[in-house]
DNA sequence: TTGTAAGCGTTATCAT
DNA sequence: ATGATAACGCTTACAA
């Protein structure tokens, strides 16, 4: 593998004028150039990036960690990062973490070495974690456990987003709401979205039946499922329901399918995130669309912000993402 | 940021001592270690990455190139893919390639200098493209486009398990069984679940009626959809559909309830990647689940002894994964 | 068991 | 406009 030196040798130069060529210095001689980029495309020259990392102390990469990339929201959340980090020329390297363990794990420097930053997406840290956040290397945090941490935060629009979809169902004549969330902490992605459904009934006037609000252990198709077969045949009745997700929700829909519950004849569902398949589903499913590309954009935005110690380390900003609503067949769209 | 010097000058040892306790080298005496240890702790040390990667020429991080992250196939090849990898101490940085020139990109070394290796998903090269994978450093690709590669190849179990699926579509009473694939190419996913789809038919005595093929620009649901409900208003009579992804098969469901098509009363569905989703449809959706993890597993290993260098560079693996039919509702399982 | 010296390939600084 | 020198932080080989 040639090296500048090399390059260097073969193009008579020292290899400091072959650097300057490479990173497209302006004091080059055009004919120098040439010679150089003639050696370089001759010897087949790539620059060692490792070296390069060395030396300038910047690696060029930023990394994702996110709890699982086998999700459809997770997936689209990396698709979106990877697009706005790529306008600013970084790479993207993502990483699983799949627990509280092994996000405190992707926090800690040893392992971050190799990117300029991290935007950490945190499901399963929380508030009194948030300490955890004061490292000494960029990062940006994605989620709804830890606000005012030491860090930027962006968070998606949880209180307002839901107040909307389950004001949306009352508007759709709905009258007995049920909610499916996940574990309620005291501040985690559940209770924002609780608060917001709590809100739009207190709006419309409407009672808040506790026994209509349902905690699953996690946000898959499958508890969805699992919860709308059971409460149907426990003859809990509700005539709509808001899924804090849209995995929840699509396994909802088949749930009330199982049982001969038809959507949105007897009940409505609205879910949360707006999946690629979402609009596919039977029925199709209405949803939030949170605004999932202004938040990428801004989380990389903080990001390179910090990396390039533009902003000083006193202040972090926590931002809101702003949200759309997605009326389909499961409301009656 | 403390660096090995700094440790060795506040434990009293060389910087060579520090190195060997961070590799836990045997010949350290405990008390020394300790001290070492002590240090390291005090001055919260953290290994440089970059600059071990300039000494070692290794990296630990494999690259992982997929057309796209943010879809269900995708994300499961990726979730499988870094299971794998973990367990040979391997980390993961995945890059989004979108078209055949990313793809060639991401084989060029230039780029490649952060991994020891990199898993390749091909979706845009062909086999004409085979020879620019004859690179210098360790490469596996995964797909159905090249074979016989300058590479090791893993690929998914096409012709069997395409014909496995239409086999069984036959005994579950289907006569005019349709397929839907991507654009044939000559060598590619769809060519060969084309033909194992013939040979299916062929086993059992069916015509193959070239009307019942059906290629359509891409493998999302919205080209699923599309098509059932076009030919359905076309009149177009079948009894089955294979379709050569589930993404696929998630559109035609919608599109044949759209048109008012029972399923699997009136048409049976069976799709190929096994989703998560699927599972979750209405109907369920009967597929092809394919060995993702012991491809994975295999993928992983044949570049894990490239990097080694245990390999001769000259004979290179094409290994089939293995397969099972998941029967579901909508082949009346 | 521990230490010394050298070098991995690049680039910032300063000199020419 | 070009070049010499040194340094980024670590580990291999060898010496003590």
């Amino acid at each position: 593998m040639a090296t500048i030196q090399d390059v260097a040798k073969a193009a008579g130069v020292s290899p400091m004028t072959v650097s300057n060529v490479i990173n497209d210095h302006p004091n080059v001689r055009p004919s120098t150039r040439e010679k150089v980029l003639e050696a370089m495309s001759r010897l087949d020259y790539r620059v060692n990036v490792a070296a390069r990392n060395l030396r300038k102390g910047r690696t060029g990469v930023i990394g994702l960690a996110v709890p699982e990339v086998d999700s459809a929201y997770y997936g689209r959340l990396a698709a979106t990062i990877i697009a706005a980090a790529e306008r600013r020329g970084l790479r993207v390297s993502i990483e699983q973490t799949a627990s509280r363990e092994n996000e405190l794990d992707a926090l800690s420097l040893s392992r971050n070495r190799l990117y300029d930053g991290l935007i950490l997406s945190a499901a399963g840290m929380g508030q009194a974690d948030a300490e955890r956040l004061r490292v000494e290397h960029p990062v940006v945090i994605l989620g709804d456990r830890i606000f005012g941490g030491p860090v930027d935060h962006v968070a998606m629009p949880n209180f307002d987003a839901s107040r909307a979809a389950t004001r949306h169902l009352i508007e759709r004549g709905c009258r007995r709401i049920a909610l499916l969330c996940g574990a309620v902490e005291e501040i985690d992605t559940s209770s924002l979205r609780l608060a917001g459904y709590r809100q739009a009934l207190a709006d419309a006037g409407l009672p808040a039946d506790p026994a209509l609000v349902r905690q699953v252990d996690r946000f898959g198709m499958r508890d969805g499922a699992e919860w709308a077969r059971v409460t149907t045949a426990d003859g809990l009745d509700f005539d709509g329901v808001f899924c804090v997700t849209d995995s929840l929700a699509m396994g909802v829909l088949r749930g009330l399918a199982d049982t001969g519950v038809r959507v949105p004849g007897q009940v409505k569902v609205i879910g949360f995130d707006n999946v690629t398949e979402s609009e596919y589903l039977i029925p199709s499913l209405s949803t939030v669309d949170p605004d999932h590309e202004g938040m990428a954009e801004r989380a990389v935005d903080l990001l390179v912000r910090r990396i390039e110690g533009s902003e000083p380390p006193t202040r972090h900003q926590d931002v809101t993402g702003g949200f759309s609503l997605v009326v389909r067949e499961s409301t009656g769209g």
